[in-house]
RNA sequence: GGUCGCGUGGCCGAGUGGCUAGGCAGCGGUCUGCAAAACCGUCUACGGCGGUUCGAAUCCGCCCGUGACCUCCA
């Protein structure tokens, strides 16, 4: 049986074998936020499902360098190569520096990040922090003649560049299809072709975000900044470059041509692509305003959702669907998934209480062979899980004495909730809400539950059940056992 | 109009040319004073019409529906 990792590279429109170009070091790219408004649900399914996929590629023992830049200038609003980007854009609407928006929503992202468990990536680069380098690359481009200046702008030649060049491959697509596709020049533009498209754009007398260039004064456009920091960070070729299925067509695609156009390589050796998050079957996006804000699914403060789910429940709801699916956002299937997951989790501590018996009726190894091959097939998540619920099943059995668990059982079991439920997964118990709770509180409720369970041993079970109701009324959940009780908040 | 996808049981969601993922919900049972939890069983679907095949939901064709991209968006 193959046991490699296999990875569906967007390039090619197939699965391959995951071969690192210099083992066992592993770089990749991940194109991170534009940090002039909060992200929301959607983005972060983005980088939830490359924090498992960066997780995993640790787990295997790859030296991993991950790059996730943080947008922070030269995105501009619309087609139209002008004016000012969306951070001085949100800066007036907001009356603050552009800086403060950039710092603002760049504190807002790590936050939510944190709270969905991601880890932080290598390097988590600027656009401003890497001007020159842009600067660079531009003048590269220009000096091979795939690019030209045309009053402090530089624009990108595509019909040059497809001369030598495949510039839809990403996508599949032919420049004459590309070509129909756009519309119609707006006159006074400075393009010689349609789809060229600005790696500087000059600045006009009240811009507030500019740098000097060779081309005058002006800021970077949005593409050339991926190319440059992929470049500076992990080499003019890399393992895998990763984003969201949206930027593939326009973004990706400009990619490729600016570091074909620069050093003549493919920069990059596998494309990933993650779907997106769908509202009612419609895509959530800022522009379309179906977004769920993360801190709205957390509280339920929101006209479509009944109530809050934890961060925990969200991520395992996420990795429930496979990464290049889209995936369906609704109040059933959410419940569904927070159901699932405190499932999951409770098998994890019943696990940690289990005695070990003298035989076994189990097969662990080949569970945990099942779990390897899931996540090397395309890191297939939900297949993954469907495994980890027949642990599940085994640890529930053996805690009810229908299945016997050896020592060495045990122990595998419990290596492998620890790599791929926490590890991998990346889940972790979610914070009850009472576990805070002072030691009193506690005690407190063992003192109630044992009043009630002597009224249980003198069947008076019209008191037994008062207190049950009672208690269940102020959130506390009890559940009886052969000699004792258990109860949380 | 062009490119690329998708259509799976009540819901979410995998996968596959024959061996009927998984979660949630429902139903029946075991356990329990009753619940809850847990376990066992049950329900067993692949848009429509043709074709290829011993055999297709899985491959091919057509049709219908639907979505994404082609314009900023993870």
């Amino acid at each position: 049986m193959d046991t490699s990792l296999h990875i569906y590279n967007t390039l090619k429109r197939k699965k391959e074998v995951f071969e690192p170009i210099n083992p066992p070091f592993v770089g990749i790219y991940v194109c991170g936020p534009t940090v002039y408004s909060d992200v929301h649900l959607g983005n972060s399914r983005t980088f939830i499902s490359f924090d498992i996929i960066y997780r995993y590629l640790l787990h295997l023992g790859y030296k991993v360098r991950y790059v996730r830049n943080i947008t922070d200038a030269g995105h501009l609003e619309g087609d139209r190569d002008e004016g000012d980007d969306k951070f001085a854009k949100k800066a007036k609407l907001e009356q603050l520096e552009p800086m403060e928006i950039v710092q603002k929503y760049t504190l807002g992202f790590h936050d939510v990040m944190g709270i969905f468990n991601t880890l932080s990536p290598s390097i988590e680069p600027t656009a401003t922090g890497h001007i020159s380098e842009q600067i660079e690359m531009i003048k590269e481009i220009i000096s091979n003649g795939y690019a030209y200046e045309n009053n402090g702008t530089v624009y990108f030649d595509v019909e040059k560049y497809s001369k030598d060049y495949q510039y839809g491959q990403l996508t599949n697509r032919k420049l004459e299809d590309l070509l129909e596709g756009t519309r119609e020049l707006g006159g006074q533009d400075e393009k010689k072709g349609r789809l060229d498209f600005a790696l500087w754009i000059s600045a006009k007398p009240e811009t507030i975000m500019k740098w000097p260039s060779p081309w005058g004064w002006g800021f970077p456009g949005w593409h050339i900044e991926c190319s440059a920091m992929g470049k500076k960070y992990l080499g003019e070729t890399f393992d895998i470059h990763g984003g969201g299925m949206d930027l593939q067509a326009t973004h990706h695609t400009n990619e490729i041509a600016q570091s074909q156009a620069c050093s003549n390589t493919a920069p990059v050796k596998y494309w990933m692509h993650t779907n997106m998050l769908t509202v009612n079957g419609a895509r959530m996006s800022k522009s379309a305003g179906n977004g769920f804000l993360p801190h709205e699914l957390f509280t339920g403060n929101h006209p479509l959702l009944e109530r809050g789910y934890s961060p925990m429940v969200v991520r395992f709801f996420m990795a429930q669907s496979h990464y290049r699916s889209t995936l369906d956002f609704s109040n059933e299937a959410l419940q569904a998934a927070e159901k699932g997951f405190q499932k999951l989790i409770k098998a994890g501590e019943t696990l940690n209480k289990l005695g070990d018996s003298s035989e076994s009726t189990v097969n662990i190894k080949e569970l945990k062979n099942n779990c390897y091959k899931a996540m090397n097939d395309d890191f297939n998540t939900p297949i993954l899980i469907a495994h980890l619920f027949e642990a599940v099943r085994i640890i529930n059995s053996a805690n009810d004495g229908k299945e016997k668990l050896n020592e060495q059982d045990l122990k595998d079991l419990k290596d492998l909730y620890k790599t791929f439920v926490f590890d991998v997964l990346g889940l972790k118990e979610d914070q009850a809400q009472g576990s805070e709770e002072t030691g009193l509180t506690g005690d407190l409720i063992d003192l109630i539950l044992n009043l009630r369970l002597d009224a249980k041993k003198n069947k008076d079970f019209a008191t037994s059940d008062k207190i049950r109701d009672e208690l269940t009324k102020k959130g506390v959940t009890i559940k009886d056992t052969k000699d004792g009780f258990e109860w949380e908040i």
